[in-house]
DNA sequence: TCATCTGGTGTCAGCGCTTTCAGTTGTGAT
DNA sequence: ATCACAACTGAAAGCGCTGACACCAGATGA
């Protein structure tokens, strides 16, 4: 490291090294580049003696590469998005790439503060893990980002079915959730509580219809006074299981929209001295380690969150004149012991 | 933005605008620069209507000061660090900055090379919230790159005790523990098991040098094969419990070194058909959400994490004329469900 | 032997922005 | 009206790096 203040420029480097600064420049990042033997000794042991470190936003400005990725997700301290973001990290790492994380915890505005924000850092790709608000005007301005972002040579890739730009991977909610409905069905349960999130977004709708069809596909309907909307959080699952516990009619099932909101009704149905499954079964989505530590341990669908990240990352890094890919991450549903047959 | 390709320079806003490239990078980003209303509303006007994205790297090459905050954790999936990111974003995102996070996955080698990668990325600071190695020759390592990185203008701030460079928040990993072990005690338990974690962790040193601190105060030694070291995660959790439930003398009480440890020792405890805490009590470090999920209720060290993360980043943005702070940040013990006095 | 490559190296013009510095305008006091 | 002073504006010099281009040696083929 320099002796004081000032950081060491390549310039420094080349001319402890005795080359030219281009030299040097090759040298250290052109890994095609093989040059003499000694001078290339030279070089690395310059830069090594004196601690240089590349500045990348020089780099990123004259090449007009960054070596930085944008992730947007709606909150980490969500398991589900911290798995999500453990996979996109993993392969950007193995990449020598750094991953710039934003939460937007589900505000449509933030959203687009924070993608633009991100943008202006000129990152290789931009993942949207959260994202996707059924708000018309919300999604023109995004997109009109997105397209700027595009235009510039910035990759896109959005955990979401139906953005009409960059690579998507497709969670399948509406269908994954359709066949949890099917198995609820069959265990016998006729009568739901659902446990749902804010309507903007596109994920909780896409659960809720697909709940809703897989319920008609069996001939049941679902009351509309059998839904309640909560934030997408623990409070808000003990807080929905309180309200759908108060009603008249107590359903046999409960169905929360994401693992976090079931476990936060667990809790609640539990300290109401209600028994699971006994009295009431609990279905969550999302298989985060949330469903499997649960006691019992909670029936949901469960979503390879760590690969969906590394996918995600994945087709961030594809050449920039492939055609937009679809890649489908299926859900599969794990029945667990927080469900069983309705008592009689 | 741009009709094609080519981002929207500030130059193009400026000539648009009709004024000088310097006064509309003033107008645009120096806050105290008011300039002439009416100039300032074509400038302004001109921005929104082309789409200009300020190019950060520029800007940061140009005024060395990046937007940018490094984090350093060992593991996002582990609701531990998912909570303190949470808490780092949080106030980042309020001063516009954007948080870049690596994990190293507790290996020192990935360490420093993450931090070599983030230091390259000049951000204004960095914050190491899952480190600090036992081994010498890499602290050393690690200080030598740290205070390079220091010396050239970036904020430290470390959640650990004893880095001897920038701000510290401490956890009282040691304090904290000894409290819990003299509760545990004090509910009547003397045969302890611990799970603990890899040696090279200074977290997982002091967490075991506090416990068996404590146990000493109550005169209770801990017997080295009451000790087993396993991964930190649910998998190693479940490990541990069934190489202390393996030997002969079972204990009436373990700790493991993290609620991660502990929730899965928890799980394969149950599925070995003991009773928690009636056959045996169990004990957690963290404060996670997966502590208070857990059924029943984990007895733990309650940590704010997301606060530790908030403070971590105000820290973080202190004036580098202030000298190194050191904030303690206490852990309560939290007596939950999963401890009882043992069985006669 | 000379013309033609080829790979290694140096020179230099930017990348898009901030920031002196100097010049220009407008303000209040004289 | 006149001068000192403030506030504004523009021109230009970089920030640290890459990437075209030019140049040079030595190797190759006729």
């Amino acid at each position: 490291m320099s002796p004081e203040g000032r950081p060491v420029r390549l310039q420094d480097v080349a001319e402890h090294a005795g080359v030219s600064l281009a030299t040097a420049s090759r040298m250290l990042s052109d890994a095609d580049y093989k040059g003499r033997a000694s001078l290339r000794n030279r070089v690395f042991s310059s830069a090594a003696e004196l601690g240089y470190l590349p500045n990348l936003h020089a780099r990123a400005l004259a090449s007009s590469t960054s070596t930085s990725v944008g992730l947007v997700v709606h909150d980490v301290r969500d398991s589900y998005f911290a798995m999500i973001a453990g996979g996109v990290i993993k392969v950007a790492e193995a990449h020598k790439l750094l991953v710039t994380m934003v939460c937007t915890y589900r505000n449509p505005q933030q959203e687009l503060n924070y993608v633009s924000l991100l943008s202006a850092q000129r990152p290789r790709a931009i993942i949207l893990a959260g994202s996707s608000f059924s708000d018309r005007a919300h999604s023109a301005a995004l997109m009109e980002q997105l397209s700027a972002y595009q235009a510039s040579g910035g990759a896109i890739v959005s955990v979401t079915r139906g953005r009409k730009i960059g690579h998507i991977v497709d969670v399948g909610n509406v269908e994954a959730t359709r066949q949890l409905a099917h198995r609820l069905v069959d265990l016998g349960h006729t009568s739901f509580g659902v446990i749902s999130g804010p309507a903007k977004l596109m994920a909780v709708r896409d659960r809720m219809r697909g709940f809703r069809l897989g319920l008609q596909d069996r001939g049941i309907e679902l009351p509309s006074d059998s839904i309640v909307r909560v934030d997408i959080s623990r409070d808000g699952g003990a807080r929905g299981a309180r309200l759908l516990l108060d009603r008249p009619h107590r359903p046999t099932c409960i169905f929360g929209i994401a693992d976090v909101v079931a476990v936060g009704a667990m809790a609640w149905i539990r300290s109401a001295g209600l028994r699971i499954p006994a009295d009431i079964s609990v279905a969550g989505f999302g298989g985060t380690p949330l469903a499997s530590d649960a006691v019992p341990g909670l029936t949901t669908v469960e979503l390879p969150l760590e690969r969906i990240g590394q996918v995600a990352m994945e087709l961030a890094l594809l050449p920039r004149e492939e055609p937009p890919h679809t890649v489908a991450v299926g859900g599969t549903v794990l029945l667990r012991d927080s469900t069983a047959p309705p008592q009689p």
